[in-house]
RNA sequence: ACCCAGC
């Protein structure tokens, strides 16, 4: 069994998929119960080279063993909600809530992201109302996802509220969130009021190539080719290196 | 040990 573990996890990390799943099947037929861990990076291995539904058969092959847990299920979650995949993510949910695992606060988060990917964001809201319903509260990435929605969806004024919120809560934004309302505002067309973000080290934000890209596309987009350079020659100044 | 957010 330690072989065979050994074996599974190293052909997953050379992304050798193809080759761990075989020593799998190898295992099965052996009737030897392959581990969880492993099942779980197999199951990772296959949804990076978006082979969802090979993805999915593990995930059903470890459902019927009994050893899947919540990660196998907001491995596979993950993927169909970053892809959009609504139908099959809450169809999903329904199955993993039906068999009795119950959902997490990542789980949750998964499904907010979909809705605000789908552009849904009152659906995002009810999610998020739904889970502090079941007791579950509201991480940073819960905020930083509802957030990022907001803005993707023009509710500039909704997204100031949720961030609001987020304080009051009690939560510290992290450098992720500060990013999303950054690019948020920039996108938006409020680079100057984005930019004047980073003056603000009470915030505790440490601009990264990322903060500069979205406030120089923002700029260049509203023809501010000055403002625009400006912001350039700082970031080198501050020693970050272009991309 | 393995799952979620930003250009």
């Amino acid at each position: 069994i330690f072989t065979f573990s050994v074996l599974i996890d190293g052909c997953c990390k050379n992304k050798r998929v193809a080759k761990a799943h075989e020593i799998y099947s190898q295992m099965k037929a052996m009737k030897i119960q392959p581990n969880l861990f492993h099942v779980n990076s197999l199951i990772r291995a296959y949804l990076e080279e978006s082979s969802f539904e090979d993805g999915l058969k593990v995930l059903e092959e470890a459902v019927d063993m009994g050893i899947a847990n919540l990660f196998t299920y907001n491995s596979v979650l993950s993927w169909l909600c970053k892809n959009g995949r609504v139908t099959e993510a809450l169809d999903l949910w329904d199955k993993m809530v039906s068999r009795g695992v119950a959902p997490s606060v990542v789980s949750y988060n998964n499904l907010i992201l979909l809705y605000c990917k789908d552009k849904n964001m009152e659906a995002a809201f009810d999610t998020c109302s739904d889970m502090i319903r079941t007791g579950l509260n509201p991480s940073v990435h819960t905020y930083s996802v509802l957030i990022d929605g907001c803005f993707k969806n023009g509710e500039t004024k909704l997204a100031f509220d949720v961030f609001n919120q987020m304080k009051l809560s009690g939560l510290v934004p992290s450098d992720v969130t500060l990013n999303t309302v950054i690019n948020g505002l920039c996108k938006s067309g409020n680079s100057m009021e984005a930019k004047s973000w980073l003056e603000g080290p009470e915030l505790g934000l440490v601009p990264v190539c990322l903060t500069y890209n979205s406030i120089i596309d923002g700029f260049v987009k509203e023809g501010n080719m000055d403002m625009a350079t400006a912001t350039f020659n700082e970031m080198t100044k501050n020693g970050v290196s272009p991309n």
